[in-house]
DNA sequence: CTGAAAACTTGGAGTCGTTGCAAACTTTCA
DNA sequence: TGAAAGTTTGCAACGACTCCAAGTTTTCAG
């Protein structure tokens, strides 16, 4: 079924790839705010209308995949081994990707110009922000469902507050030690002890939160 | 000295509270975006280039007084009390402002109207954000300092983040739950409520981080 | 194969936030 | 009282973004 696609989608497909790249490049180059959206579409020799056809704003041309991001969390909850709680999964599916090197975290050599170009850029921060509160969203309400809690329950939101304060210190973290050029095994050392730390700061309760039954 | 005050500067205090007045008003009446910039001015009798001179971004004529918020958990926090801990002052605060029914925390008619604007604002909702970012970066500096912890010590920010995620989490709360018109004292008494299930969910090393001695 | 329908691209005009500049005006103060 | 300093204003311009009315290209039924 994957070679049933029409020349139209492959297009499009294309378009829009080469639009991304083209921009990426840009900005990686010379900054978010220094590139004008008239020059990536002169860039990637398409209108600039077009460029706003595949992507409703400035900060989408290089925030692209933050889909993946919002539900990483939830997908590692519902992913949790019998007898592993909600915390557990969610720990030891970021130590993997830490000590895996996953770019997933940020643990790959470009990751430091692209924190840069985001961290420079009002825009592009405000969009991670964003896509963060979706994420937190998104793993409130998979946590409610898992643990059947009744609608006016707090705790799912504040257990969710938690993993996801995890997860956004430990992306944070590896950032400003990879703007730094450190060596990446060397930040995959340091981060699996900061999440050592953050989860002896858990309490007892958002540890065992959602446990599935031992088999 | 307060009487030593040139007629400069008083103009420039009232025009700048004027022109915050007639925006606010008009925001509040037909929410953020679909309010100008040209007719703020025309509204509050001034040119355009005036309200920029005392407001660097639209925002800024809704989201005044953000710097109160920034540094109030710093301050919480250095306000501790012998024997309490960082966490204790920060709940001890907190409920209070709860009990006092507070503005601080969002306690009051008033307080539904100007959510509802914020939420529908994408630029206000990320102003938002960015304030709140600048208050976890300002306690994470009080907590490393009151505990003299080294430079590359990850706990002050750790610790930082729970705390912060606690007076987030209770606006927020309270924010949602305004915005439907609730009564405010009822609001008020779930709202310890909830700060009592945040406080059972923080850690035992969080809840004693940066405890002052008992005299 | 063909021709119309559907989808995509484009140029152009326009709105709005925001900045820079220089002229005009007001307050301060010697 | 007059120059210095600070404030306000109009004007021009830039860039993100939207709307619209042509073109162009791809699809697909007949």
């Amino acid at each position: 079924m994957a070679t049933t696609e029409g020349l139209r989608e492959r297009k499009k497909r294309q378009t829009r790839q080469h639009i991304s790249d083209v921009a990426t490049g840009l900005f990686l180059e010379r900054g978010f705010d220094a590139v004008t959206i008239a020059e990536i579409a002169r860039a990637a020799d398409v209108s600039v209308n077009t460029v706003y056809n595949y992507f409703p704003a400035k900060e989408d041309l290089f925030l692209d995949r933050g889909e993946d991001v919002i539900d990483r969390l939830s997908r590692y909850v519902r992913g949790r081994r019998p007898g592993e709680s909600a915390a557990d999964a969610v720990l030891r599916e970021l130590r993997a990707a830490v000590v895996g090197q996953s770019p997933t975290v940020g643990l790959f050599a470009g990751w430091a110009d692209f924190m840069r170009v985001i961290t420079d850029a009002h825009a592009l921060r405000s969009r991670l922000w964003a896509i963060q509160q979706e994420a937190l969203a998104d793993l409130t309400t998979t946590l409610a469902r898992e643990t059947a809690a009744r609608d006016d329950d707090p705790v799912p939101a504040l257990v969710a507050g938690q993993l996801s304060w995890i997860h956004s210190t430990l992306m944070a973290w590896i950032g400003t030690e990879m703007v730094r050029w450190r060596d990446i095994g060397e930040v995959a050392r340091e981060a699996l002890g900061l999440l050592d730390e953050a989860e002896e700061l858990l309490g007892d309760k958002v540890r065992a939160y959602a446990r599935r039954p031992a088999e």
